[in-house]
RNA sequence: GCGGGCGUAGCUCAGUUGGUUAGAGCGCUGGAUUGUGGCUCCAGAGGUCGGUGGUUCAAAUCCACCCGCUCGUACCA
């Protein structure tokens, strides 16, 4: 190796650990305006902020990490000095129960509340997916009845349409956890001693809206290999169903908002099949899946939810009966609800992206008991901040950034008592609720002070050099029109003579210009 | 986690049996032009060739391991 290489101090190499992001302006302003949007959804509704830290102690957060008992999987957790575990916390669900529970009898319930924050989840990301994600959540805690549910899934409805979302571009699906736990137990694969297996099937139910039903029926069954063919890629363990059992569960699945809707007497206008597979439903083994007690219970609620829906004016176009939704695997206990988006994401490189659901939520009955002791029904959705903008932001229906660049005062003359007029210049645009700043670069290259203007896109320039402090003008610039003057001519020194976009008005005139100038570029847009 | 692809300047990429001092375009900085964005011309800065180890007289190039990005899959409370 060369001697140059080995003197070569290491500098210190920039980055960031994966799964975060800086954010951007446009990123910022994008995320609070959405932000805005839900809160303004969620106080219409009578609910109220509250906020908890990102910290928790670890056992506050639970064990609803199957499989794994290890504080660090799936968490980001570090101990106190007082040798505690704590965690970051991976949902705001959590952290609430942990809250009402806590202030219990301070909380009059049910208790309506609203929160957005970041979460952590220590896992392995992906587009869109990052190691730290906003959310926004809403819960009604000590409300037991159905209504609560119903009401969560048409705030959610309303919030789609609140940001911007066309109704028939995004639909609320519900399901209940008791149909799944039921259709588990008829199956066979009731009781501790089948967790394991029933966690498979609804794994592979849940994959529903990425694979086709042969491919969902291959992980019922035996397996499926991911490279699309026998042997090739890697293989995913199958649940070992029968292969007639496989099939019944999934008919019931694929047909199941018919067959929801028919055996809850509501049905609407004939609709049908949701999906092309068909299977002898009743006569395979498992018998009629209907008649399961949970089954049948879990359905009788659904039926609850979609008539209170139906009743306030939110058709199928909006809030749906869908078996096929799984949601988060531990804690859910009844209804729960996923919102999705219908129309197709493309990404940079135009291709159209499987974006999944945006927001999601269900009833936890059990989730404030672990500290109390005593049932503290609950229900609540969360929404998906970040992944939703990106979302929208594909669509073109957010981050167009429509903040205007600041108008910038440039400097002529450096001297301590000059410097002073231009401050002054800058405070009365500011004062006048103009966006303005005094250029802070060397202000000796001119040049520079109106590259950096182009650059960070300022709409007008303001100058006063002597000639102009002289007759008690300023020269105000248009950029905008300038830009558009300058492509006419071609060589230099007629360029630098034009002085394109540039007009003169008296200094005391100043604000009063510049806020007609950017009052005519804003029409122009 | 498992499997595939990729990793050379700020960005996009050249660089083939391993062989002098690793290149281009764009961008950046300075100048032509001490008061005008763009165009043109000139000059300059910028590289641990992802990292470590190995093979070799010689490695950006070959081998091993690791890291990162990416696609699929798994996981996702």
């Amino acid at each position: 190796m060369s001697d140059k290489k080995s003197k070569k101090p290491h500098k210190l190499k920039a980055r960031l650990p994966r799964g975060f992001t800086d954010r951007t302006a446009s990123d910022i302003r994008a995320t609070d305006e959405m932000v805005a949007k839900i809160r303004g959804v969620f106080e219409r509704y009578g609910f109220d902020p509250v906020e908890t830290p990102a910290f928790e102690y670890t056992d506050a957060l639970g064990k609803f990490l199957p499989d794994q008992d290890r504080p660090n999987e799936g968490v980001f957790s570090l101990q106190d000095d007082d040798e505690q575990w704590m965690s970051l916390r991976y949902d705001l669900t959590a952290p609430l129960a942990r809250h009402v529970a806590q202030n219990i009898n301070a909380i009059a319930l049910p208790y309506r509340t609203y929160r957005q924050g970041w979460v952590f989840r220590n896992e392995k990301p992906g587009p869109g997916r990052f190691r730290q994600f906003m959310q926004f959540d809403a819960d009604t805690v000590g409300a037991p009845g159905v209504q609560a549910d119903a009401e969560m899934a048409m705030m959610m409805a309303d919030t789609m349409e609140a940001l911007g979302i066309k109704r028939g571009d995004y639909v609320i699906r519900v399901n209940n956890r008791k149909v799944l736990d039921g259709v588990m137990e008829a199956i066979g694969l009731g009781g501790e001693e089948n967790a394991g297996k029933r966690l498979t099937v609804l794994r592979a139910i849940d994959k529903l809206d990425k694979f086709s039903p042969n491919d969902v029926l291959l992980l019922l069954t035996t397996g499926r290999w991911d490279g699309g063919k026998q042997g090739v890629g890697d293989f995913t363990e199958g649940a070992g169903l029968a292969a007639n059992v496989a099939e019944n569960v999934l008919g019931f699945i694929l047909d199941g908002r018919f067959q929801v809707e028919s055996r809850a007497g509501l049905m609407e206008g004939g609709k049908g099949h949701t999906a092309s597979f068909t299977s002898p439903v009743s006569s395979a083994v498992g018998g009629d899946l209907f008649d399961n007690r949970s089954v049948h219970a879990g359905v009788q609620e659904l039926a609850n939810i979609q008539q209170s829906c139906r009743a306030s004016g939110y058709g199928p176009d909006r809030i749906r009966i869908d078996p096929s939704v799984v949601r988060g695997l531990e804690y859910y206990t009844g209804p729960v609800y996923e919102a999705e988006l219908l129309f197709d994401v493309v990404n940079e490189k135009g291709e159209t992206v499987q974006f999944g659901s945006v927001g999601g939520g269900g009833r936890y009955d059990g989730l404030v008991k672990r500290f109390t002791g005593q049932d503290v029904p609950a229900t609540g959705f969360s929404i998906g901040v970040s992944r939703l903008m990106t979302a929208l932001k594909n669509l073109g229906k957010l981050g167009t950034d429509d903040m205007v660049a600041p108008v910038l005062v440039t400097v002529m003359d450096g001297g301590t008592e000059a410097l002073g007029r231009y401050q002054k210049m800058t405070q009365d645009l500011r004062e006048a609720g103009i966006r303005a700043e005094m250029y802070q670069g060397n202000w000796k290259k001119f040049g520079n002070q109106l590259r950096y203007a182009d650059r960070r896109g300022c709409p007008i320039a303001i100058i006063q050099g002597s000639d102009e402090r002289e007759k008690g003008i300023v020269q105000i610039k248009d950029m905008i029109e300038g830009r558009k003057e300058a492509a006419a001519i071609e060589s230099n020194e007629e360029y630098r003579a034009a002085r394109p976009g540039q007009f003169e008005v008296a200094e005391g005139d100043l604000v009063a210009e510049v806020t007609k100038l950017l009052a005519a570029q804003a029409e122009n847009t």
